[in-house]
DNA sequence: GTGAATAGTTTAACAGTTTAACTAATTTTA
DNA sequence: TAAAATTAGTTAAACTGTTAAACTATTCAC
């Protein structure tokens, strides 16, 4: 690739990103708004999909600090959405689990999310839609390991 | 396209914008954060590529309300990096630019995002990357009109 | 058994956000 | 043309998410 190309990506990326994430950020806050803040949301799927989560492990997939997520589950806690439970052989490890409200929450707005995901989704063909996501994958793991090698500089 | 491929793909989005938003915007954070917040850089380039510079350009470009900018402003303002001029003829508005101090700054964080972003897009080849945001522009349009059809709904 | 490491919390401070009320200026309209 | 409605922007209060640093409680290593 030239200079000049490279160039012109870079300052494309740069502006298509910016304007999807604040409009998906947007339209994804119109529908689920009302029940939960988008970090929350994320916060329960994970919990959800993984077996026995513990806050470092939030910590670690949301790339922040341990105690942004315990100001997090806080508050969905005390909404009654989620569970603590302690780890019996490691006292030191608390567990989270979704309590019933949190699961019917959580599934409520996964729906919302879902049919907002299908609504602009289905407007690509097959083809391209499958391409794009798997490029998009490949940039998940480019940015990954980028993120752990930058974390090795620390040794 | 059936609805399993449908619901794959979903999930598939999903799970992978999650990711990618979160290692790129904790990586920009790594390379820029002890100078401007990744909001306040945007910030600063729209006013840059932009002439005539308004708060409500900005909320409207940002998707948030105008008193959300006004705090950002306040905070750069304060630092010198911005300045307030307003209009001779409509005295209710109020141009933004950036000061020399402003500019400069501005400068730095954008060549540190030029190379984070070159360091990622350089490891696909030409073809697949082109690709890839064009079809992230088609993505950044349809989500730009469903914005603004909601906005519609308001009448 | 003592010292180091680990899991998680608390606290203080700050950035960004919304809603509602507000000021000041301009436009509409009756 | 004077009153009413609209527009641009700010302010204030309340909230969410974030970090850094200090802290508690527990476990691990030697």
């Amino acid at each position: 690739m030239d200079k000049k190309t490279i160039q012109e990506l870079i300052d494309r990326y740069v502006s298509v990103s910016f304007v999807v994430n604040k409009k998906a950020e947007s339209l994804l806050k119109c529908q689920i708004g009302e029940d939960l803040t988008t970090d929350q949301h994320y916060i329960l799927s994970y919990i959800q999909q993984s077996h026995e989560c513990t806050s470092s492990e939030l910590a670690e997939a949301f790339d922040v600090n341990k105690s942004a997520i315990t100001a997090i589950i806080n508050r969905i806690a005390d909404r009654g959405l989620i569970e603590r439970t302690r780890d019996e052989n490691d006292r030191r490890v608390v567990y989270l689990t979704l309590s019933d409200k949190g699961k019917k929450l959580h599934q409520k707005t996964q729906e919302k999310v879902h049919l907002l995901v299908e609504s602009f989704i289905t407007q690509f063909d097959e083809t391209e839609i499958t391409n794009f996501i798997n490029t998009y994958e490949k940039l998940a793991l480019i940015l990954t390991n980028m993120k752990k090698d930058e974390e090795g500089d620390n040794s």
